[in-house]
DNA sequence: CCAGCTCTGGACCAT
DNA sequence: CCAGAGCTGG
């Protein structure tokens, strides 16, 4: 047997260069992965995970890490079909929630905390503001909300005298209403770690090999919460690029990867520096672009691949005549060189600018799909209905109240509920707990209010009694036909079809998730558990919903479609055919990058990053002119087209 | 005091 | 182009 896996593992091997190899076959101590892109990271990483096994390592001791669902899921599956094994491969967000729900106890918080989601953190803070200063004090709630990020990423101690009495309130009422922000999922389990050694032990006893991808992008609290996992048995395998590190504005330090050898002594490093991605000329580009930043690790990456194309350089009058340009070339890509859809993509540096090429696409019949930007579930009236079903697991949910109580009108207005949070508050109520009795008598209450209360309270009643007997997607669908929202859909003639369709769609997922769910427990019973409590359950549809990123909903799709999306969302993806498009000072380089030398490199890596996305041709375009903030406006081309050298460049006339 | 209307000002990247 | 502020009638 044991010689089996080993002739298993010496064809894997045999598929990897030297470098590669030697990092597969690292077994203990801290190790970096310089991994350039498109030198087969994903492949070490899966190498090493199975020859950890092969070598007598159980994989319950192997813990991987990663920043999307996506590079999990894929992770998981390749080492799965390689060895035939289960690793426990997650998001730094994910791991956070199941350590979390195991050991969120020890911080004084109930197991069963729900957890707020950016628009639920900003809506809690807003409230917060008018509670401390009053309805009249206009308060930007955004900067407030970024400020509260940075101290959590950061593990800040001193905060600012001017927010410290809203920073508390904000973490006060979080506490009260059990619930945690995005943020939290990394500094709640940071916290529990230094304050609770015997916690953290328990969590280093169980993993004893840690990888982490993506190093470049890891903020001040992974960090440390990554040191005292290893700190025990220094076993940690980072893999990492510099020149990737786009994050930055999230609390991303690029310090963490380049002072790696002074926080772990004995370190052993080592460079990928062959790509087997893209072509010369594309390689060529990328490196004679990033070679203009100042703070690099210096690393040289090369490709045996041919020389290639040379990439295409486009300028448009409008943004619509630059839709029009890739639109035109991709059909006839398609048609002359028979590639797939699915093998071409789209770049932007914004959101917004995918609009034209939408409508573009849409006009020309060119089938196509946006990855990221405003999801599924971040539409209104989704949000709507997941605030009900979220009241129905927690009835402390203090924010899904406010959304849903006057949705549709039920006569309370700004006045009514800001006495009646304030009397719950006093109280020590949970907010959905005041329903069991007639509004509260010291609050003044208008005939249509007391009908309104009488209906909701109705409703919630039928509701939990439902979530009870019923399977999930019905549940769903009885929250929809009950609560009466239906008729706010209809009132908006313009958008009633989308809303309604939206919303059967949302009943839909709920159904596919339960189905799924219980597969799942079938093949369950073969595997070590992984996962505590697996039944399907309204509590964990709605946890998987706030951790799944538009990004990992989609891959479900899988007709030939061309791809969209911001740069940022590329990475770790790569297509034969890339479009980066919008290449205009202003925009990319992005204004707001423009005050500062450190962001503006960060463009830069962004720009490489979308450089790098393309395997066989690049197409680079802007536009002379550009609506924007309302009105129309001159553009300039970008700098960075100035750093791609001539010689690897060619023009295209219109 | 709430609801519905008009107006205005702000909009990068996202787990 | 949309969300939130401000205004006014019920």
């Amino acid at each position: 047997m044991q010689h089996l896996i080993d002739s298993f593992l010496q064809t894997e091997l045999d598929k990897l260069n030297k470098e590669q190899k030697k990092a597969a076959l690292h077994k203990e101590g801290p190790l970096l992965v310089l991994a350039g892109a498109g030198s087969g990271k994903t492949k070490v990483v899966v190498t090493r995970i199975a020859a950890l096994i092969a070598q007598g390592v159980d994989p319950y001791n192997i813990l991987g890490v990663t920043f999307t669902n996506k590079a999990a899921q894929e992770m998981k599956e390749r080492v799965s079909s390689l060895i035939g094994k289960s690793v426990l491969i997650s998001t730094f967000h994910s791991l956070g929630v199941r350590i979390l729900r195991e050991s969120i106890d020890r911080l004084g918080f109930s197991r069963q905390f729900i957890i707020y989601d950016a628009d639920d953190s900003l809506k809690l803070i807003k409230t917060l503001s008018k509670e401390l200063y009053g309805p009249d004090e206009k308060i930007d709630a955004k900067e407030l909300q970024s400020l509260f990020s940075s101290i959590k990423n950061n593990l800040e101690r001193a905060i600012p005298p001017n927010i410290e009495s809203i920073y508390n309130l904000y973490k006060k009422r979080l506490f009260e209403l059990q619930a945690v922000d995005f943020d939290d999922l990394l500094f709640l389990p940071t916290l529990l770690f230094q304050r609770h050694p015997d916690v953290l032990e328990y969590y280093q006893d169980r993993w004893h090999y840690m990888l982490v991808d993506e190093y470049q992008d890891t903020n001040h609290a992974q960090y440390e919460f990554v040191r005292l996992l290893v700190q025990k048995r220094k076993n940690l395998f980072v893999v990492g690029d510099p020149d990737q590190s786009i994050y930055s504005w999230r609390g991303a330090s690029i310090r963490n990867i380049l002072d790696f050898e002074q926080d772990y002594r004995d370190a052993t490093i080592i460079k990928l520096e062959q790509n087997y991605r893209s072509t010369r000329t594309i390689l060529s580009a990328a490196n004679a672009v990033i070679k203009n930043n100042d703070s690099r690790y210096e690393k040289a990456l090369w490709s045996a691949h041919d020389e290639g194309e040379k990439i295409s350089l486009f300028q448009a009058r409008s943004e619509r005549l630059e839709a029009h340009f890739v639109a035109h070339m991709v059909r006839q890509i398609r048609s002359l060189h028979g590639i797939p859809l699915s093998d071409i993509a789209i770049f932007y540096r914004t959101n917004f600018q995918s609009r034209p090429f939408e409508d573009l696409l849409l006009s020309q019949k060119i089938p196509y799909t946006i990855i990221g930007g405003l999801s599924f579930y971040q539409r209104k009236e989704i949000k709507d209905i997941l605030a009900y079903l979220r009241l129905l697991e927690n009835p402390n949910d203090l924010i899904s109240f406010l959304r849903v109580i006057n949705m549709p009108k039920r006569g309370f207005g700004e006045q009514f509920l800001t006495k009646l949070t304030a009397y719950a508050q006093r109280e020590a109520i949970p907010i959905m707990h005041l329903l069991r009795s007639p509004p509260p008598s010291e609050i003044r209450t208008s005939a249509k209010q007391k009908a309104g209360w009488q209906e909701f309270a109705t409703l919630y009643h039928n509701l939990l009694q439902a979530k009870e007997k019923k399977p999930l997607s019905e549940l769903v669908r009885d929250v929809i036909t009950q609560s009466g929202y239906l008729s706010i859909i209809d009132l908006d003639k313009e958008t009633r079809e989308e809303r309604r369709e939206n919303v059967a769609e949302l009943i839909a997922k709920a159904a596919e998730w339960e189905d799924m769910q219980i597969q799942d427990m079938q093949i369950q019973d073969m595997q070590e558990a992984e996962n505590p409590e697996k039944e399907p359950s309204l509590s964990r549809f709605l946890e998987e919903l706030t951790l799944t990123t538009s990004l990992d909903s989609l891959e479900e799709n899988n007709s030939d479609r061309l791809s969209l999306m911001t740069a940022h969302n590329g990475k770790g993806l790569e297509f034969q055919i890339v479009f980066l498009v919008g290449l205009e000072e202003e925009l990319f380089p992005h204004i707001n990058s423009k005050h500062s030398p450190d962001s503006l490199e960060e463009e830069r890596r962004l720009f490489y990053v979308g450089i790098t996305r393309a395997k066989k041709k690049l197409f680079l375009t802007y536009t002379t002119q550009r609506h924007l903030w309302g009105g129309l406006r001159h553009m300039r081309p970008s700098r960075f087209l100035h750093e791609i050298p001539f010689e690897l460049r060619k023009i295209i006339k219109q």
